[in-house]
DNA sequence: ATATACTTGACTAATTTACTCGGATTATGC
DNA sequence: GCATAATCCGAGTAAATTAGTCAAGTATAT
């Protein structure tokens, strides 16, 4: 398991198809443009999405990706996993103990902590993720519309209200 | 926050410090025969780990090193952020939005999940770590013992008992 | 037909990782 | 005080990975 600026574009670009599968599939040129992720990169990322049965591809024009199960079926961790070239599994694995005295047991510490984080990864998708920020949006929005109202009231409330 | 092989070495090494330290300081040396993890990659990693405050230092003969604070007060979100240069932080903030239609949205919802990860390694600590071990290594102990009286028997119950 | 878009593979610059080397500093025990 | 054991420190480097380019395809809608 491997976190890095790899699985963040990964993660960010099928957050993109995501968000904007709505009106038919998502071509990697506009996903290019709006995440300012180079064409050729989206291309090897997405080829291994698609390999991971994460997406599904449609060619010719009009065509693009589109998610191949809902978004909330589809955990970061898959996603991430995905474009991580496969671990060399450099760790003894229970069966196998390694020779010197003490290394077997901190690689099985670490192992400990590997599950826990893939289970983490595995539990958070990117349905949860777009549902955060839709409540985020909406409050945000809500509260400019509240801004702009009270910026017509700002002289009465300005030294009344600086505690919420 | 990145995790990479760097961190594994990271925390394996910390552990084995944490586990050792009974018997006094604990030196590199020793780390990197029983860890197999070059000495002067050790120094560099070590040398971070002291500049954050996880570790205490001992010069001299007898010397080497210390956790600076209990095992369960030192989180693995900790120690692999010591060992990682620190993030050149390109995602945008919330105050300053970037340009490209979709591009500021996508980062906040990796913002939220890059949180959530935080938080999660933040939660987990050495000393959890440590505490499962003993657990995992009482219960591997008491599976040999089992196992040596099983194999006394093992003509009697080898058909019975395969699906245990 | 033709333009659109995915598919594949080879190649490459930049960066990071993991490591080496050489030395300097500090503390201990004889 | 001197040899030794250990941390410290910085420069350098080969290998791996990342992020990207380029070029040649294939499938499909219009």
């Amino acid at each position: 398991m491997k976190i890095t600026s790899k699985g963040r574009y990964a993660v960010t670009a099928i957050l993109d198809v995501a968000l904007h599968q709505d009106s038919g599939p998502v071509c990697l040129a506009d996903i290019s443009e709006r995440q300012r992720i180079s064409l050729s990169y989206l291309e090897q990322l997405f080829s291994k999405l698609r390999k991971a049965k994460l997406v599904d591809s449609i060619r010719g024009p009009g065509g693009g990706y589109q998610l191949a199960k809902a978004a909330i079926e589809i955990s970061i961790g898959a996603v991430i996993n995905a474009v991580n070239d496969s671990v060399v599994a450099t760790q003894c694995k229970g069966d196998k103990p390694c020779s010197p005295e003490g290394r077997c047991l901190t690689h099985s510490l670490w192992d400990d902590f590997s599950v826990k984080m893939q289970d983490f990864l595995d539990s958070v998708t990117l349905g949860e993720l777009m549902q955060n920020s839709e409540i985020l949006e909406i409050s945000q929005k809500q509260n400019k519309a509240q801004e702009s109202v009270a910026l017509e009231k700002e002289n009465e409330i300005f030294h009344t209200n600086q505690l919420s």
